[in-house]
DNA sequence: TGTACATTCTTGTATATACAACTTGTGTTT
DNA sequence: AAACACAAGTTGTATATACAAGAATGTACA
């Protein structure tokens, strides 16, 4: 067993008090000093605590003045591929999806071009809607190169995404990523459980792996209830 | 004029050594110790320079191990901060500009915290429309930070954006991006001369530069003219 | 009244020191 | 030859201390 470091003691109390809600955003947090007292460390070790969550972006600090709870981060991430039930996990909220399609069917044109078929190839088409805390949060329509994953269908996505699947059998090695805006149609805002043509932001991803284009996916969030962040540096 | 810290001299340091090649991914690099015999400071001063490297992603190190030169980041144009009149003119289209507000104002909760200032403290206020080809593509809202670019509104920005102005005057060390997508207001669907509530992918931009938080922007896109890109390898 | 100054509290930088934990090589023992 | 013990060098954690810099408040003085 590994006992962990002070500083993560304290990180974790502050997170604590403000995913409570008992510190919200603004709040002025206890000083360095404050701190070492409460927990019996030194005013360095306090710090540590405090400049980590800063960077982290939990917290801002400004000299003179004190340290307070920064404004809640955004959820996703623009430079990583990441599985929505993580995130949601990462939340601390629930994760729930509800499996809309799960089938075989005919390569269009756009699809075929995509996945780097013919048209009309067989192509495996599924369609998911994810929940966080029973809410939906994103539309996921997903077209899949049967020659590459061919035991798509029998995979049970209750509890393990496509996502998660797919970077577990074909390890990706590229992905190209759309991002736009558009008004939610008739079969997704009735999916979503929002009012048609509400903004939604909408992503196109296509997957690489060494082998080939493995699929091929539109992923649908409701505006109002996720976005998306970077942070860059130079 | 400010003597930046020491240990940020060793930062630039290292990095001039990777970006001219010197020390290529997997070098290397010089111990805590040494470095700290090189810089003439203390252990953990040049302990924060490798440390601070490393949460950035440059370095890599491992205990009992050493530091070393991480593999370069992947970074596409949805994560280049671009100069939207320079997308324009790359696509062959004309670029054009409509200046709606140009003012000095007083920080509101939000815009302070994002530009490390009091609330209340005066801050230059731009709302800019850019047109492709006459037809607007993007409205830009800007706060910007009056101690770090005291002559933002004496700029003559017909002719050069906001953005191409402050990346001269102060040049960027960190970017956060955060996208979304929002139904347009009134304000910007008429700015954008689309209906209200229409689907908009809006960005959320907070420039920093060495000295501080530079500007923090919010700039609004149509989305049926307006898509982001990337391209991600492994 | 109001301006200037001093005080106090905050975060920021820097140092010196100590010990813990991990990795590698070296040498000794079995 | 293999196993073990040890030393040396590295990063990781933690402390005590000192001073610098920014911001707010109160106080003295003009």
């Amino acid at each position: 067993m590994s006992s962990q470091p002070r500083y993560a003691a304290i990180k974790e109390h502050i997170r604590a008090q403000i995913e409570s809600g008992k510190w919200p955003a603004q709040f002025r947090v206890p000083s360095e000093n404050q701190l070492a007292q409460d927990f019996s460390v030194s005013r360095m070790t306090a710090r540590r605590a405090l400049s980590e969550l800063t960077d982290e972006g939990v917290l801002m600090r400004s000299q003179g003045l004190g340290t307070f709870v920064a404004e809640p981060v955004p959820a996703g991430s623009l430079l990583e591929v990441r599985n929505i039930a993580d995130e949601i996990a990462a939340r601390g909220h629930s994760y729930a999806n509800r499996i809309l399609k799960l089938e075989q069917a005919q390569a269009g044109t756009e699809v075929a071009v995509a996945l780097g078929l013919a048209e009309g190839a067989a192509v495996y088409h599924s369609i998911i809607v994810h929940l966080d805390n029973g809410l939906p949060i994103q539309f996921e329509e997903r077209y899949t190169n049967p020659t590459l994953v061919p035991e798509y269908l029998q995979q049970d996505f209750t509890h393990c995404t496509p996502n998660e699947y797919l970077t577990r059998v074909a390890p990706l090695t590229e992905v190209d990523t759309t991002v736009e805006a558009v008004g939610a149609s008739g079969e997704v805002a009735r999916a979503l459980e929002i009012a048609e043509n509400s903004a939604c932001l909408q992503i196109w991803r296509r997957t690489k792996s060494s082998s080939g284009t493995v699929s091929f996916a539109r992923l649908v969030h409701p505006g109002s209830r996720y976005r998306l962040g970077a942070q860059l540096r130079f």
